[in-house]
DNA sequence: GCCTACTATTTTGCATGCAAAGTAAGTTTA
DNA sequence: TAAACTTACTTTGCATGCAAAATAGTAGGC
């Protein structure tokens, strides 16, 4: 092959890309038990950590695009997961309060992260946490 | 917090969903000069490895989903990239085969996985190949 | 050869991811 | 203070990713 560096077996883009597929697919019988999507989810997570928090800090802790987050807030607004409201200091800005059934939900999602684990055995304790610290190393590099 | 294991500070997948659409978008850049979508490249970069194939073993290589190969295909025909041929042998199957401008094009995307690989610089070369042999562990569990 | 099962691919409907344009409100500048 | 910016979101149009159903076409079992 003329270009070595153009082989798949060569591109860690691709791994990532199929890495994260394959995850977020992972995720799916457990979330659909909360009838939510896993970006859905990532923004509950982020709100369980600190509630009424303003859409950009929303995007920031997420990463989640900011066209796609106003279409995932008002799905979950239709679900009574949570409100938003605005923000009478600066009307421009609007804040995302959890419901109670989202509040709720938390308890439920408990026992994800470990049903997730285990769909990958291969990757010891040690490594999982090599892998966060490279990722957040290419992750700052890209941001 | 009383579910330390919904953190999103402690999810792997966060990171891996976070670094995939980061890396992606990374691509962009480059891959608009190609004229293609970073899906499109990955099966460009398929078939230079490997052309006439059937849509089958594209799919397996690429990982690409096959609903979205479709199109993905569709498109890629229109750009005059490819052509999907009939297989006599078995009608069910298709044969996807490089067109002139497919080919040539290859020599123009040399230079991208230098391109992309200057925008982490943060990883050394042995954390690139650490990263692609944990990935590869992980896709191998959950495939 | 006929019916059933299986394979390869496409289609459909829904949920993002993303760039770019649009909107509304707050801030800065001349 | 009015025009020019900037901020915080929302909207739009396009390209997937995904599950599930629909379409051929092929292979097996009787």
């Amino acid at each position: 092959m003329k270009y070595p560096q153009l082989k798949l077996e060569n591109q860690l883009c691709h791994r990532l890309y199929m890495a994260s597929n394959s995850v977020v697919r992972a995720y799916r019988d457990a979330l659909n038990e909360l009838e939510l999507t896993y970006p859905q989810y990532v923004v509950m997570m982020a709100l369980w950590e600190e509630d009424e928090i303003s859409i950009a800090q929303l995007l920031e802790k997420t990463a989640i695009d900011g066209g796609a987050m106003t279409q995932i807030l008002k799905k979950m607004t239709d679900k009574s997961l949570l409100a938003v409201v605005k923000n009478e200091t600066d009307k421009r800005k609007r804040v995302v309060k959890l419901h109670k059934h989202g509040i709720q939900l938390q308890q439920q999602a408990a026992n994800i992260p470990e049903q997730i684990r285990c769909r990958f055995p291969s990757i010891t304790q040690q490594e999982a946490t090599q892998l966060i610290t490279l990722l957040d190393k290419l992750n700052t590099d890209l941001s």
